[in-house]
DNA sequence: AATGAAACCAACCGCATTAAT
DNA sequence: TATTAATGCGGTTGGTTTCAT
């Protein structure tokens, strides 16, 4: 076996750490703190390689870890997390604090993966009609904390479907069906079957014969998968409100979402509201009200990271709050038109045939990174020859 | 109680990326 | 720009502990 080149140019104890080891790599870093790795072993009075002190120390004797076993809820976050990130424990292990990515990753194979094995095999039934995962808070978590290298970037539906005018319909979403018009009263269904276009598009498409029959979208589960994959800080996950209300006709006219009030209807200049009132149905069933101002004034305020933050310490994974686009374009009635929405270009107006573009210009999204995971090869980067 | 198997986990290794020169 | 060193990450190893027989 070769050593490190750091270890190959000293005598360098290799193995577990005796405990004077760890009190001197302690002393030596909490005064100093580490600086470079390499010199810390020889600052530091050690035996050791810097690697083996950048370890030791990450691993286990920096302040702030949290020993012992794995509580349900951070199993079911690693779970969750494993699910969009794949093997990336250190981006993981960023969501359970004091844990480490080493931690994890032995969690993850010596517990986790059995059981995830066994309880697919007791799943298969369910596998095989294809149940959709719903969204979870954990996405939200993931989302929002990717949105600390990403604040304005928003996830949304590749594809909202046309919205009938008529203001007793509306439009509901949901991990399950994807789109669905929602018809009032003494209405019946005048034909927008829901598709595989509405369907929930984050959902992995498992096998051959769904992806066969997967009718192409201008933005396609694969594309939005990739493209979000390609855009690293926001990984394969896709945000969806509850509830989208009918949307006026009028172009003038659009809809905002806050937080707190939910979805509203922006009247343009010289409407009035024709009356659909914010109601509580509209409002965003999980938010966080703030303040006993805001309670008592009902006046909209955003998310900010701290309060998702604060929320998402105290309620240790599982926070119940759905992160929302703060304004959804003006949506034409005329059914050939949609708005689609991807990543690199936000909201756009696709126009059916003999359309022009009235209004809505395209949503560059500025939080585009490159990352080192941009690059194709990055999924086999890491694979080896040993 | 003895023993082998399985599970666990700290630590190591090699590679990729980043920073410094 | 090229080279080298440092750092970070994910995969793997191997020693220790626990469990089952």
């Amino acid at each position: 076996m070769r050593r490190h080149s750091c270890c190959n140019k000293q005598k360098v104890k290799r193995g577990l750490w005796s405990p004077e080891e760890d009190e001197k790599l302690i002393n030596y870093i909490s005064i100093h703190g580490h600086g470079s790795w390499t010199s810390v072993p020889k600052l530091a009075g050690l035996q050791r390689c810097g690697k083996s002190c950048r370890l030791r120390w990450i691993n286990y004797l920096r302040p702030g870890l949290k020993r012992g076993s794995f509580s349900p809820q951070e199993a079911a976050l690693i779970i969750e997390l494993h699910r969009i990130l794949g093997n990336r424990w250190s981006q993981i292990a960023k969501h359970l604090p004091g844990r480490t990515d080493n931690e994890v990753k032995n969690f993850w194979h010596t517990s986790l993966k059995k059981k995830l094995k066994s309880s697919h095999a007791l799943n298969l039934p369910d596998q095989q009609h294809h149940i959709p995962t719903p969204i979870t808070m954990l996405q939200v978590d993931l989302e929002l904390q990717h949105n600390n290298c990403c604040p304005t970037m928003v996830n949304f539906p590749p594809l909202i479907p046309a919205v009938p005018s008529d203001s007793s319909s509306y439009v509901t979403w949901s991990p399950l069906v994807g789109y669905d018009h929602q018809l009032g009263p003494n209405q019946h269904d005048i034909g927008h079957p829901i598709s595989s276009e509405d369907a929930n598009p984050n959902l992995i498409i498992n096998s051959q014969q769904d992806q066969q029959h997967h009718i192409p979208t201008p933005i396609t589960m694969l594309q939005v998968d990739l493209e979000l994959q390609h855009n690293f800080c926001c990984p394969t996950m896709v945000n969806f409100p509850p509830l989208i209300p009918a949307v006026p006709s009028d172009s003038s006219s659009y809809v905002t979402w806050s937080p707190l009030v939910g979805y509203d209807h922006q009247l343009g200049p010289n409407q009035h509201d024709i009356g659909h009132p914010i109601s509580s149905e509209d409002a965003n069933p999980n938010l966080i009200i703030n303040s006993q101002q805001d309670q008592q004034h009902h006046i909209p305020t955003p998310i900010t990271m701290l309060q998702v933050d604060l929320e998402l310490q105290h309620n240790n994974c599982c926070p119940t709050m759905v992160n929302f686009p703060p304004l959804i374009p003006a949506v034409p009635s005329d059914s050939s038109s949609y708005v689609t929405w991807s990543p690199l270009v936000g909201y756009d107006h696709q126009l059916g045939p003999n359309q022009h573009d009235t209004s809505c210009p395209i949503i560059i999204n500025p939080s585009i990174k490159e990352t080192p995971y941009d690059k194709p090869e990055f999924a086999f980067q890491n694979a080896r020859t040993q």
